[in-house]
DNA sequence: CTAATTTGTAAACGGCCATGACGAAATAGT
DNA sequence: ACTATTTCGTCATGGCCGTTTACAAATTAG
C-alpha cells in the first residue's frame, strides 16, 4: 500500500522555507546535524548513510558545519571492522547556547545549554514574587540571565536565544504574559522588559516541561499526554512530537473537563470540573490543612506521616484524576501519561487511585502512567533545550545573524 | 521573534522524499498543483508568485503537469488589468480520478471523482449486508467498482486509486479490517479480496467523513473535531489539517468518555460513558421505542411528530453529548465541533441541550457547534477524495506506475 | 605482504532554479 | 491612432548543489 501523504500545509523546516537550493542546503545542514547530536558521534560515512545522502555531499555540509562551530572533529574512530576507520564528528560543546530562565511564584532561576544538552552555566535567585510588579522581577532575572551568560561565554559559548518560562497563560506567538494568576500580572510584554538582541522566546511553563519530557526524557514516546499542577490542571499534549496549542492556544485545559457534571460549581462556568476535586485548593480544603507557599511539600509532609485525612484527600484527587484522563485517553490514545510538576511530587499517594480509575474504566490494556524524571527541573530545561532545538532544526541561522 | 522550528521528524512530502533536487523538483510539482487546485485556474505568473519561485520554473513545471495529463490549458485570461493577460490553467478534468467505495450496513456505494473534485460516477447497490460473509459483499462492491471504472473511463479518466470506507476499526497502515459489528466481520483482509492494481486505502467510515468535511466543507477550519454515530460514537480530530489518529490508532472514542462516573456500566469496562447516554441503544430504549433498520429516520419520525418521550430522549443524548463534548473542547481547543454522521440528521432536537450544556461550562466564548453539510455523503466522497489528495500531494507519483 | 574493504576527497556531470532579456498582448495617456 | 507602460510567457545563461566516478589512505583478513 502507498503511504498516504495527504497533507496541505506541512509544517517546520520541511516546507517553512521556500523550495530552492538554497533552502535544501538549509534543510540537509540540519538533517546532518541533526543525525550527528541524536548519535552523540558518527563518522561522515555513517552520517551520510543514515540520512540517504552521499558521502561526498556529506562532506561539504560537514565542512560547512564545522566552519560555523556547531561540529567538531573527534579524530579517528576505533577501528572494530575492516576498511579506513571513519572520522568521528560530533556536536560542538562551544558553539551557541540556548539560555532557558523560570520565572517562578517562588524564585527565579537561568541556565545554559549547549549543543550536546549539557547545562554548563545556571544561576537561581530564591524568593517571593507573588504580587510584585513585573519590572522589578524581571530586573533581576536580566541580572541572572547576565551572570549564566557571562559563565558561559568564559567557556566559549555564545548565546543564540532566550526562552522564558512563566507559570501563566501566554499569548501565541508573542511575549506577552496573558495572565499569570499566581504572580497577579496581566498582559504583561516581557519583550519590552527584557534587554537583549537574542531571539525571545515566552511560553507557558507547563508547555516548557513537557517539551523537556519530549527532549529528555527515557524512552520517551513521540506521543503522550504531560500533566501538571501549577496554577490549575493543565494537559500538555504531544502529538507526533510537537505541541498542540490548540487555535486559541487554550488546547490542555484538563483541569476543567467535567468530572462530576452535577458537582460543584467552577469558576469557568461549569460544575464539578477537575479542578473542583484535584486543584490545589480542594485538595488542600479536603485534607483540612492551612495554606503556606510550598503546598506540595505541606501535602506531601502531612502524607508522609500517615495522616489519613490527607491521605484520603489525595486518594480522592487521583480518583478524579483517573476519570478525566480516561476521556483524555479515550480521545487521544496517547503512549503514555506522564505526571509532572507538583503531581510528580505527590504521585505515591495519588497514582494508586488514578490508576485504579483508569484501567478500570479501559477495556484493552491501560494507558500506562509515568512520573517525570525531571521533576521541577523541567521547565528550566524545557526552555533552554526550545533554543537548542531552534538552532538543531535551521543551523543556517546562526549565520544569519550579525 | 524568530518563529520556532521545533521538529524532529516531519511529515509529508516535506520530509519523507531525500532532500535531493529530485525531491525538490517533485514538492514544486506538487506546489503548483496544489496552487491551481485551490484556486480554480491561475496564470503562470500567478502560480509563481503564490508559491515563491520564478515564472520560468513554473513554466517547466506546468509543462510537465501538462504533459501528464493533470493540468490543463484554458486560454487566455479575460483581461482585466494593464499587461498582457495570463493564460489561465486549470486542473484537468480528464486525468486521474479517485474511486471511493462505501461499505455500509445496508448498501453499497462507489464513486468516482476528478482532480477538479466533481463526481464523475457514480453507483449504489442496496440491501442488507449485517452478518453476511465478507466475500459475497466484496464481489458486489467490485462489480460496483468495475461498473463505475468503465464510466469514469468513458469520461476520459483513468483509476489513481481506490479507497474503501468501512463502519469499523481497521488497523493502522493496512487493508485489515480488524471489528465491524454492524457487519459481524472480524479480521477481514480486504487487499486479498478486491481486485486491482491500484493502490488501494482502507480506513474507518468516521475518518473519511471527517477528511470530507476538511476538504470539502464551507469555510472548514483547518482544527476541528467532527463526531459521527455509526457504530458507537466516535470524533474524529484534525489538527492543523491532519487526521489525529493516535498511537495505535484508537483516538476519537468520544463514546467512552466518562459523562457520570458513577452511571451505568458499559461494555468497555467503564461506568457512566457517553454511549451509555446518548448511543443508539440507549436512545431507543430512552425514547421506548423498537430498533429498525433505519434507526435516524425512525427517530426523526417520531421526534417530528412531536412525542414527547422521544423528544426527551434525543434532549438528554444531546445533554451526555454536551458533557462530553466540554471536556473534548476543552481539552483540544479547537475551532469549532462539526456533527455529522447519523448526529447530523437528529440535530435539530440534540443541538439546542448540547449547546446549552457547552456553553454554560465554558467561561469564554463557547466553541461553536455546525452540523456537517455532507450528510450520508461524507464518508465515501471522503474515501474517493482521499486519492483526489494523494496525487495532488505528489503528483509524480501518477508517473511511476506501470 | 597482498587482497579486500571502507573512508574521505576531488573532479566532472547533470539537474534545477534564478537572473536577465526579449517578444507578445493588453491598458493608459496623448 | 499611436506610443509608453505594464504584465505575461519563454529562452539563454549562470550558479548552486547533490551525484557519479575515481583515487589515495587506512584498516582487517588471509
Amino acid at each position: 500500500m502507498t503511504a498516504p501523504l495527504h497533507e496541505a500545509r506541512p509544517a517546520g523546516v520541511g516546507r517553512a522555507l521556500p523550495d530552492t537550493q538554497q533552502g535544501m542546503r538549509r534543510r540537509n545542514l540540519a538533517r546532518v546535524l541533526h543525525a550527528v547530536s541524536a548519535e552523540g558521534s558518527l563518522s561522515r560515512a555513517a552520517v551520510a548513510s543514515r540520512i540517504g545522502l552521499t558521502r561526498a555531499a556529506v562532506s561539504t555540509l560537514v565542512d560547512e558545519l564545522i566552519r560555523w562551530g556547531l561540529l567538531e572533529e573527534l579524530g579517528p574512530e576505533r577501528p572494530g571492522r575492516v576498511g579506513r576507520p571513519g572520522s568521528a564528528l560530533a556536536v560542538s560543546g562551544r558553539g551557541p547556547a540556548g539560555i532557558g530562565a523560570e520565572i517562578g511564584v517562588d524564585h527565579l532561576a537561568v541556565c545554559a545549554v549547549d549543543l550536546r544538552g549539557a547545562v554548563r552555566a545556571r544561576a537561581v535567585h530564591r524568593g517571593a514574587n507573588r504580587g510584585r510588579a513585573p519590572e522589578p522581577v524581571i530586573a533581576e532575572l536580566t541580572t541572572l540571565v547576565g551572570q549564566v551568560v557571562a559563565e558561559a561565554e568564559r567557556e566559549e559559548l555564545w548565546p543564540a536565544g532566550l526562552a522564558v518560562a512563566v507559570p501563566g497563560l501566554v499569548a501565541r506567538d508573542s511575549h506577552t504574559v496573558v495572565r499569570a494568576p499566581n504572580l497577579e500580572w496581566r498582559d504583561t510584554d516581557l519583550g519590552a522588559l527584557l534587554p537583549g538582541d537574542w531571539p525571545l522566546t515566552v511560553d507557558n511553563e507547563a508547555n516548557f516541561g513537557a517539551l523537556a519530557e519530549l527532549w529528555l526524557g527515557a524512552g520517551t514516546p513521540r506521543e503522550f499526554l504531560h500533566v501538571s499542577a501549577e496554577i490549575g490542571i493543565g494537559a500538555a499534549i504531544v502529538v507526533d512530537g510537537q505541541l498542540l496549542r490548540g487555535t486559541r492556544g487554550f488546547a490542555g485545559e484538563l483541569g476543567h473537563v467535567p468530572v462530576r457534571p452535577d458537582g460543584p460549581s467552577c469558576a469557568c462556568g461549569g460544575r464539578g470540573c477537575l479542578e473542583q476535586y484535584a486543584g490545589q485548593e480542594a485538595v488542600l480544603r479536603a485534607a483540612g490543612l492551612q495554606p503556606r507557599e510550598d503546598l506540595v511539600g505541606l501535602l506531601a509532609e502531612h502524607a508522609e506521616k500517615g495522616e489519613e485525612g490527607v491521605r484520603a484527600a489525595l486518594r480522592d484527587a487521583g480518583t478524579a484524576l483517573g476519570i478525566a484522563l480516561t476521556g483524555a485517553v479515550n480521545l487521544l490514545d496517547p503512549e503514555t501519561v506522564v505526571l509532572g510538576g507538583a503531581l510528580a511530587g505527590l504521585s505515591p499517594w495519588l497514582l494508586p487511585s488514578l490508576e485504579a480509575e483508569l484501567t478500570g474504566r479501559t477495556a484493552g490494556p491501560a494507558c500506562p502512567v509515568a512520573v517525570s524524571p525531571l521533576g521541577p527541573e523541567g521547565p528550566l530545561l524545557g526552555a533552554a533545550h526550545s533554543v537548542v532545538r531552534a538552532v538543531l532544526d535551521d543551523p543556517a541561522s546562526v549565520t544569519k545573524r550579525a
